[in-house]
RNA sequence: GUCCCGGUAGCUCAGCAGGAUAGAGCAAGCGCCUCCUAAGCGCUAGGUCGGAGGUUCGAAUCCUCUCCGGGACACCA
């Protein structure tokens, strides 16, 4: 019986590269080897499936590494935890890479790493350059990440922000770790608010043209569609103009003349159909839907946000897709009909409601395009795929997963991630945004006055999932308080060091320094060796729990330890021998600074 | 009403697939530039991990109940 931890060892052994990461693994395999002789002799029983716990600690006197392994198997064993763990050690096999082996506590494994371990991973650093923290555990498999995905109705606000950020980042991380990331964004081209879209834009040139319109309270009433209106007029000069007359009539009165302002505004869509005729008003709407889809992909593309697919919902209707899904659908026997529209008896999968997906009036929801968008997404051979969601979707989850239990076995493969608002504060203040007036902090609002470092970063230093206050004067400032220019500041200061050796006549040699890193003796140095070493364990979790705030806290502390370290000794010394030590450590901090931030979005500058 | 998220130091939050004395940054107080960027560093002080039960060798972490705060619950997209 193959096991992936079998073969995971099995490639370890085989080929050993002297990083800290296959450090863990090879502990881990040490404690393995260990487990088997024990089975071996009858002392634990055979075959059973054991998880090998093994944990970076917390305090450097109780080791590197410590494993629970003896507490969690001594029931099994029928021994005492801290017999058990004697038992445990004399059976590890010898590693020149651990200098010791404690039983500490109430039976835990302490690990004493050889100082030359460390060492080898600083020169490992050295060699492998922006590969360093990347694996292969992800076995090239494919992962769609969908995300932000917002409807092109208008520009996208700071509440996109952090799902582009997070989505990104996770895209990132996933990649890092290796797998093969799709990154798509969900084009909302059809239905009912890009109408909307396409009326308000037809509003707005008609006033251009001269006609007096009450604007509906419904329509889109950024400024932006202004300036879609006046394309159009550029384009077609009069061309398109109705009487305004003519377009209100048999249109219901708006809100504030006593009227329902859905009704009114789904007649001025109906009327400016009628009026423009079918081709027209398409170019009405692809301009509207061009215009601000070009918008939203330059804010993105600023934002270091990269896609690889722009996938139309328009498309799953054209191509007959929503229909074949409601057909599956309908064949699986989960469909009903009640009051003129399909229903989904997505009760069976849990959810808490039957939910529509084809109306009365014979036009598909939403949620059937979601459908055949999902049941596309699981047909194209993703073995992952990944909806970052804004939170007020959660109520979405259980009847996507519903459909797609419908329609065949992979929903694990889905993972829903849900993204909470940001709330902008301001000298201390909230800064009040609402949506239907159109007054929102846009995201390109938000770069230009914090700037895109900061921003990528503060979206992703909390939990997604988690409500979020984004302090603008913090993210701002210029000083140790903002977690983003005290990081970079560090990445700078090893820049400046170097510079500063040449100005002073001074020689590195970086070979020489890899042969001189055990005069590295300081606690400071200590410190650094080790939380180099922990950066790919980071990545790594960071990337398999969709957490890159893990990763953000990470970098912290690794700049702290580079500012204490700077702060306390010189590095351009005269001593040659240690001069290239020192050298070498900082460069390798450099490194994985510029590698996680990288990651981030974020960049590493030179100098500050 | 149902469902999600949160309640850890004065503030903002880490820690939560159980582990060895609960961490960081701000803010407060005291120090450190004839020295590689003081956009930095050190020290001090600060907590019955919302509350109550339970599970076990061991709980901030898991389960149940409860209190407080935020959000979501369309034949909208």
């Amino acid at each position: 019986m193959e096991t992936v931890e079998s073969a995971q060892a099995a490639r370890i052994i085989g080929a050993f590269a002297p990083s800290l990461t296959s450090m863990k693994q090879h502990l881990s395999q040490l404690l393995h080897q260990a487990v088997e002789s024990l089975q071996a002799q009858g002392i634990l029983p055979p075959d059973q499936p054991i998880d090998i716990n093994l944990e970076r600690t917390r305090d450097r006197s109780h080791g590197d590494f410590a494993s629970n392994l003896a507490m969690v198997l001594c029931k099994l064993a029928h021994s005492k935890p801290r017999e058990l763990a004697d038992k445990l050690v004399a059976a590890l096999p010898a590693s020149d890479r651990v200098t010791r082996v404690e039983i500490a506590g109430p039976g835990f494994i302490n690990f004493f790493l050889a100082p030359a371990a460390y060492h080898e991973n600083v020169t490992q650093i050295l060699q492998q350059g922006e590969r360093y923290g990347r694996s292969d555990l992800g076995q090239s498999k494919l992962v769609q990440v969908e995300f932000v995905s917002a409807n092109p109705t208008g520009p996208l606000h700071v509440g996109h922000g952090r799902g582009a950020a997070y989505g990104a980042t996770v895209a990132d991380l996933l990649e890092a770790v290796g797998y093969r990331v799709h990154r798509e964004y969900y084009v909302n081209d059809a239905g009912r608010q890009m109408d909307i879209l396409a009326a308000s834009v037809y509003l707005r040139y008609l006033e251009l043209c001269g006609e007096e319109i009450p604007f509906p309270s419904n329509g889109y009433k950024g400024d932006y569609v202004w300036d879609i209106g006046a394309s159009l007029h550029r384009a077609h000069g009069d061309a398109l103009r109705h009487p305004a007359q003519t377009l209100f009539e048999g249109v219901p009165p708006d809100e504030p003349d006593g009227g329902d302002k859905e009704l009114h505004i789904d007649a001025l869509v109906s009327r400016s159909k009628k009026l423009l005729g079918p081709d027209s008003y398409r170019e009405v709407f692809d301009l509207g839907l061009e215009s601000i889809l070009e918008n939203i992909r330059r804010d993105l593309a600023e934002f270091g946000v990269r896609y690889d697919e722009w996938f139309s919902e328009r498309s799953l209707t054209s191509n007959g897709s929503v229909q074949r899904a409601i057909e599956r659908l309908k064949l699986s026997g989960h469909v009903y009909e009640k009051g003129g529209a399909q229903w989904f008896r997505s009760t069976d999968f849990g959810d808490e409601k039957d939910r529509v997906i084809v109306r009365e009036n014979g036009q598909s929801t939403y949620f059937a395009s979601d459908i055949a968008y999902h049941m596309n997404k699981l047909e194209r051979g993703y073995d992952r795929v990944i909806d970052v969601w804004g939170a007020d979707h959660h109520g979405y989850v259980p009847r996507v997963k519903a459909a797609l239990m419908a329609l065949c076995d992979d929903v694990a493969k889905l993972d829903v991630l849900l993204v909470q608002f940001a709330i902008l504060y301001r000298g201390g203040q909230k800064v009040q945004m609402s949506t239907r007036s159109g007054e929102f902090v846009t995201l390109r609002e938000l770069r230009q006055e914090v700037g895109n470092d900061a921003a990528r970063f503060f979206y992703v230093l909390r939990k997604c999932e988690q409500h979020m206050d984004f302090d603008l004067d913090l993210a701002k400032s210029q000083s140790s308080d903002n977690p983003v220019y005290y990081i970079q500041y560090a990445h700078a200061r090893v820049a400046s060091v170097l510079r500063q050796l040449q100005e002073k006549g001074l020689q590195w040699n970086p070979e020489a320094g890899s042969r001189e890193l055990g005069r590295l003796s300081e606690n400071h140095e200590d410190a650094l060796l080790v939380n180099l070493s922990r950066y790919p364990e980071i990545v790594e979790s960071a990337a398999l729990q969709h957490e890159p705030h893990q990763l953000a806290h990470y970098l912290r502390e690794l700049a702290n330890d580079f500012h204490t370290y700077y702060n306390a000794h010189q590095f351009l010394v005269e001593d040659e021998a240690l001069r290239n030590a020192r050298l070498n450590l900082i460069a390798a901090t450099r490194q994985v600074l510029a590698n996680g931030l990288a990651l981030l979005g974020v960049s590493a500058p030179d100098s500050m």
